[in-house]
DNA sequence: TCTATCTATCGAAATTTTCGATAGTGGTCA
DNA sequence: TGACCACTATCGAAAATTTCGATAGATAGA
């Protein structure tokens, strides 16, 4: 697959015509022509329906276009960067889920500013597939989340349990399967069991992809949703959320991921820190 | 370039040599060296150090790395997408930096979901250059974000002006370069007239990308930081928050953004709901 | 100094890409 | 209905690129 295909199904797109493609592409209309056949075969689809009035995109067409977007822009970025490669990076990027920036690992963040000073921290709250796409592209140098796929070239550390509960803020038992219920998404593994458990709201009316909003979104709309257990608690000791009797519980170990091949003067200060913070999270 | 360009980097990163990547790739060790000259020929840089152990990554190399993965995903992802294309979507995704879902955008959430029952709705909270980058891909329907990059194929429509003040919990006023301070990203835009007006703090010691979850942190820990007015002024009128004299605000006009070949019966509605709710966050 | 092991280069062969010419298709108009 | 027009598809040839096998070059270790 070469990256002229891409731009040629783009000038194609974007004119409508194989001429026209072809004169801004300096190239011949039957050059075109065999790029896109050329680009077919790879897809096993067409990309374009042809007519004697040009060439519209088919729904694969369409499919594709963001695709071929996405290809011409890597490669452009690729090239971009790779060329100011010699730029040294002189902070530590912290990555987890919004929940799991409740308690030690923010705590840990504010020991670090106060402990070392000149280094300077990135913190971002992200899913885990792009927590782990991160720690891959070495845009992210430690994270800590729900169990990772390995990312190659780290090291995967138990550090505690993490026990999904079901709350709600309503004040009479809510239904599964009613519209009360609101799916949030903590990661593919909470995905795929909450689905095992409940087959019948894999699609629920609404999914949150939220940070830390939904626990006050819930309250605020008497919803009922899966928490942490960690998180939740003050306010099932308050009232303010209360436990369906016979809900389902999901437990889910805590890793943190950080590079085999790292500097451990930097390194360990956080990670003794951390885990010691989270020792006290640790069950059982 | 060619996708094997990349697939032939990536071997030979992992395997440390032209030889054992040519033997996993069932090629021989001069089409692997021909293929890498052909890569570092279009990169303008060499991306490996070659010796008589292997080959090891150069700084160049290090950085493409990431590129290089993520051309041969965003192909194996388009394979996979356009094979899929004829099925039929039958959710919505919207998303808006964590900022912009405080208020309107969460509400008129609520109304579809009380109006349109059987629409699924997908909401997340990211920076505004990956809700761009999903609204391109397509995996994105509707965002609402600050001064966007016009997404090609996509309408900008104006909502509101947001401004974003400099607010502290401290209880003494808190100097610029102090370690109180915090730097959240709040997009582009903001970043570059922070470092525009505050030089010094260019790179502060803390920076966040935590959602919503910043507010929380900078009442419990007495330090200072920028946010949308719009989210602290109750803050402010309880006194939990003080606004430091003579600091600069920063004024973001608001927009929504959304495809301009849409289904409009699906799409007016919701658009029509955020006009309204944003209506009175009209300034002036 | 010799050997071993790796990458780089060479020339030839194989494969792919491009071109110009022309076939094929289908819509429009008289 | 036939001619014309405008587009894409295909063909065969030429050009360009890629791959291979052989071997040169570089370097570390014994």
């Amino acid at each position: 697959m070469d990256i002229n295909l891409a731009r040629t199904f783009l000038m194609v797109a974007e004119t409508g015509s194989f001429i026209d493609a072809a004169h801004r592409l300096n190239i011949t209309q039957s050059t075109v022509s065999a790029r896109i056949k050329g680009l077919e075969d790879l897809l096993g689809r067409p990309v374009f329906e042809r007519s004697k009035s040009g060439a519209d995109l088919t729904a694969a067409g369409e499919q594709f276009h963001k695709h071929a977007l996405a290809l011409v822009r890597v490669w452009q970025r690729a090239q971009l960067e790779v060329s100011l490669s010699d730029q040294h990076r002189d902070h530590i990027a912290v990555g987890a889920p919004a929940t799991l920036w409740h308690g030690a690992l923010l705590k840990t963040i504010s020991k670090l500013r106060t402990d070392t000073p000149d280094i300077a921290i990135s913190a971002t709250a992200a899913v885990q597939d792009v927590l782990t796409q991160r720690l891959i592209e070495g845009t992210l140098d430690l994270a800590m989340m729900y169990r990772p796929i390995q990312p190659p070239g780290h090291t995967v550390e138990h550090l505690f349990d993490e026990e999904f509960v079901l709350v709600t803020s309503a004040r009479t038992a809510p239904k599964k399967g009613s519209s009360d219920y609101v799916f949030i998404n903590w990661g593919s593994d909470f995905q795929r069991d909450h689905a095992a458990a409940y087959p019948e709201l894999i699609k629920p009316g609404l999914s949150l992809d939220l940070g830390s909003m939904p626990l006050e979104y819930v309250l605020a709309n008497e919803l009922s949703a899966y928490f942490p257990m960690r998180v939740v608690k003050p306010y099932l000791s308050r009232g303010r959320l209360k436990q369906p009797k016979r809900a389902r519980r999901f437990v889910y170990p805590v890793y943190l991921v950080y590079p085999e091949a790292r500097d451990e003067d930097a390194y360990d200060p956080i990670l003794d820190m951390l885990r010691r913070e989270c020792g006290r999270y640790a069950t059982d």
